[in-house]
DNA sequence: GAATAATAGTTTCTAGAGTAACTACTTTCA
DNA sequence: TGAAAGTAGTTACTCTAGAAACTATTATTC
């Protein structure tokens, strides 16, 4: 019988990619609190309204995989702040449609490039193949993750049919 | 002149990093929470007083990548559950010295293989020389981001003194 | 060898993020 | 057609986590 190995945080994968989330979080949402006075739930909902207008607040939150609530917040911040304009479907009164305001526009033209520099300043430590590879293997992680996290969801919660297909 | 390509969420780096880190982090904290009431941050403090008896909260804020506040708290919370023992230095009556009680290390004894059985069916999705690879490219992408982080930061700040060598 | 600076750790204050409860509206179906 | 169930979104409540201020102790320096 062999002595399990000891457990040492820093080769602990979910350990690692913490740190690695986190470290690159910061330094994204220091730039974009400090540049344009925007959280990183209010950056992702512009992000997804620069590439496309008038979703739904739910639309939204299934494309930047954040829950309902953290989208109304964002999107109520950036109604006050003129950047996106929030409109009731006249189709279904329940729904609202959101779409960036002009300067919201201007705003995405800026942060659009700043977010891609990042990007790339990041990934500078790796050649484009291996940055090939370890998207794909980030990929199949998250799939492996989201299939585990899935499995021991107890069914019938809030959460599974939030997210069950529509 | 090319157009930038656009910027689809979906495809960048940091924000699927975020979203695997954080899958990852909810199914394990889920795990600990449910079975021995332990949150992350005291989870990483067993894991690494498993390892090595008789730090300081510096210590392990070092090795936890936690800052001193979080410990502090983690601490107090297993203390109160008799799982941590906190005694001062005699010779720097400031420092605490930490250690597993015996009820301590019986939690340790649980958790670290619950630990690596989730590792486990985690990189079950990947063959072990993929693994490899991936541990790779994150080490050195971590090494990136913290340079990044580190070059933003104001020179002087208190983080940057507190995570400075000693 | 006091005054000053630095260090270890805790407490306080505030903001972010998730859950549950709620409001408003729409769909279903008996 | 109207009662019940479902859906979109917001509000209220709770908890975590970081920043700054604070306490206690030790090191420095003039």
């Amino acid at each position: 019988m062999k002595l399990s190995r000891p457990l040492v945080l820093e080769r602990f994968l979910p350990y690692r990619l913490s740190i690695l989330a986190n470290t690159v979080s910061r330094s994204i949402s220091r730039r974009y609190e400090e540049r344009f006075g925007l959280s990183i739930p209010q950056w992702r909902v512009m992000a997804v309204l620069g590439l496309r207008a008038d979703l739904s607040a739910n639309e939204v939150a299934e494309r930047t995989a954040m829950d309902k609530v953290t989208v109304s917040r964002a999107v109520s911040a950036l109604v006050d702040a003129g950047r996106v304009r929030r409109a009731t479907d006249p189709g279904d009164r329940r729904r609202s449609l959101l779409r960036l305001t002009r300067a919201g526009r201007a705003v995405y033209g800026q942060i659009a490039p700043l977010a891609r520099a990042y990007e790339r300043e990041l990934t500078a430590a790796l050649e484009r193949t291996e940055l090939a590879t370890l998207e794909r293997l980030l990929e199949r992680l998250t799939d492996r993750a989201r299939t585990l996290a899935w499995d021991e969801e107890p069914p019938g919660t809030a959460r599974s049919r939030a997210s069950a297909p529509r």
